[in-house]
DNA sequence: GCCAACGTTGGC
DNA sequence: GCCAACGTTGGC
């Protein structure tokens, strides 16, 4: 079991729209990086991740399940593109903000801190385990 | 809305 | 294969 964090602006595509697709969940298209598409690669169904807001909140929100493996990315003819599908498991009590993951030490190494413009990141357990922590759960 | 960071592209 | 130019992301 591994664990994630993927990373949407919520006026492209938000919590509350993936909570709308329900237990089908919906295909995570539109990423145009290598990193981002390798790391999707290595996800396997069951996996977890986090959802985080960009731009506007700056904040994890809720717990998404890894629903389909990777195959070809639908909004694109160009097959390098690929992608997942995720489905909504449930929201946060209490949505971590960028500024907590900064100010939380233990936190400092997390992909999202050390590298903000990677838009699908692996989360370590140690750091799930705080994030969720922090959060009330 | 600005700009820094970073990834990709394309000329040489 | 290097590197300058360019585009995009995302925090501020």
């Amino acid at each position: 079991m591994a664990y994630w964090l993927f990373k949407s602006e919520p006026d492209a595509w938000s919590w509350d729209q993936q909570v709308a697709k329900g237990a089908a969940g919906e295909e995570w298209t539109g990423v145009r990086n290598y990193q981002a598409r390798n790391n999707m690669r290595a996800m396997k169904t069951g996996d977890l991740g986090f959802f985080y807001h960009s731009n506007i909140g700056k904040e994890i929100v809720g717990i998404v399940e890894v629903s389909a493996e990777c195959h070809p990315d639908s909004s694109t003819d160009d097959p390098r593109w690929e992608c997942v599908d995720i489905r909504a498991v449930r929201a946060l009590p209490r949505p971590i903000t960028l500024d907590e993951a900064k100010a939380d030490p233990r936190l400092a190494d997390m992909a999202l801190v050390k590298n903000t413009r990677l838009s699908v990141q692996p989360v370590t357990e140690a750091e799930w385990k705080i994030v969720c922590e922090l959060a009330g759960l």
